[in-house]
DNA sequence: ATTGCCTATGCAACTCGTTGCATAGCAGGA
DNA sequence: TCCTGCTATGCAACGAGTTGCATAGGCAAT
């Protein structure tokens, strides 16, 4: 289980309360961990009693209080240790592959609208990953380590997004080419 | 939930045992979903009862009985209907994304090894999808629609793998220049 | 002889993740 | 004025996924 880790790493960059990673896993995290704040609240209260994190609670008006958590040592020795651990089989669920290989079964026409859809969604995430590339690293030539990092994944987030959405086009052209052959053969 | 229908789409294209659907989750549908044996035997349970698949005890000399599943109409059926639902927001999970913003807060360098383990492995599988192309599509000039709709999802899969191995390399080049720099600021 | 691996299915216990709902004050628009 | 939406946290129930173990015969190698 890594979603520890990766609040240890948001909370590392920036202290916050379980309301504020929630919206952060919404943002910039969810591109490569996702987690509803159900999940978020229910570690940060283990990660509490295992020392990881330490709460303040401040008091704010107009709107409720709130926790503000922040790493504390024995969460970043946890995290250094983590690092050091060999990971993963990376489980994959790519439902939109399952799809594809269903159409075979019923009308490849059926999913086109639907590969249109994520053809758009992915277009844009890509163009939203360019402007916060341009907005948060202006000048690739003076970035500290943290930020080196940083930028590294989010290369990965718009190489990934590229390729998808290349793929996309390619399977919309094939399935545009067997609907055509399947109404006149 | 998609793991009914991945079965359901290998049963399509081959009846089989929950045994035998086990491997094929661990080698071609595997590429983009997984699931153990364990899950697998329940929800075909669950799918029999519900009358989307027929099972047909054989009796095997040498080795245990099995059952050998196949889609029924009603799954044929379900599994269009599913085809035409829009879905998804694909939750993302990169462990490795979330260990490289980690390793802004230890040692860039004790990354490397691990990240050289992936690019390995993705070496390993881009090289097997490659050979398997061309075990099963020797000629890309006459596919039916079934194989038409399986080598798009393997050209996603290539190009996925050939994406992914490029960013690792990029990864490795800036995890060693981090770590030089540290050496000698 | 024993050990280990393969086929084949399954139970039990657990953790992880999702969904629906609740509370509660404040802000902004129809 | 009412409705919607935002901040902020949480409970309860359920469903999905994992792990460990069990059975049981056959095969091959040590």
């Amino acid at each position: 289980m890594a979603l520890e880790h990766a609040i240890l790493v948001s909370l590392l960059e920036q202290p916050g309360s379980g309301y504020e990673l929630a919206r952060r896993f919404d943002r910039s995290i969810g591109r490569f961990w996702t987690a509803t704040h159900q999940q978020i609240y229910r570690v940060l209260r283990r990660m509490e009693a295992d020392g990881w994190i330490a709460a303040e609670p401040v008091a704010q008006d107009g709107r409720p209080d709130k926790k503000v958590y922040s790493a504390a040592e024995a969460g970043r020795v946890a995290l250094a240790g983590w690092l050091r651990e060999p990971v993963e089989p990376e489980t994959v669920r790519h439902e939109l592959a399952v799809k594809i290989r269903a159409a075979a079964f019923d009308d490849p026409a059926a999913l086109i609208s639907e590969v249109e859809r994520h053809r758009d969604g992915h277009a844009a995430l890509l163009s939203r990953y360019l402007h916060g590339e341009q907005r948060d690293f202006p000048d690739l030539t003076s970035l500290d380590t943290r930020q080196e990092l940083q930028h590294v994944v989010l290369r990965g987030g718009i190489e990934y997004e590229r390729m998808t959405l290349a793929w996309l086009e390619d399977v919309l052209a094939t399935l545009r080419r067997l609907a055509a052959d399947t109404r006149r053969p």
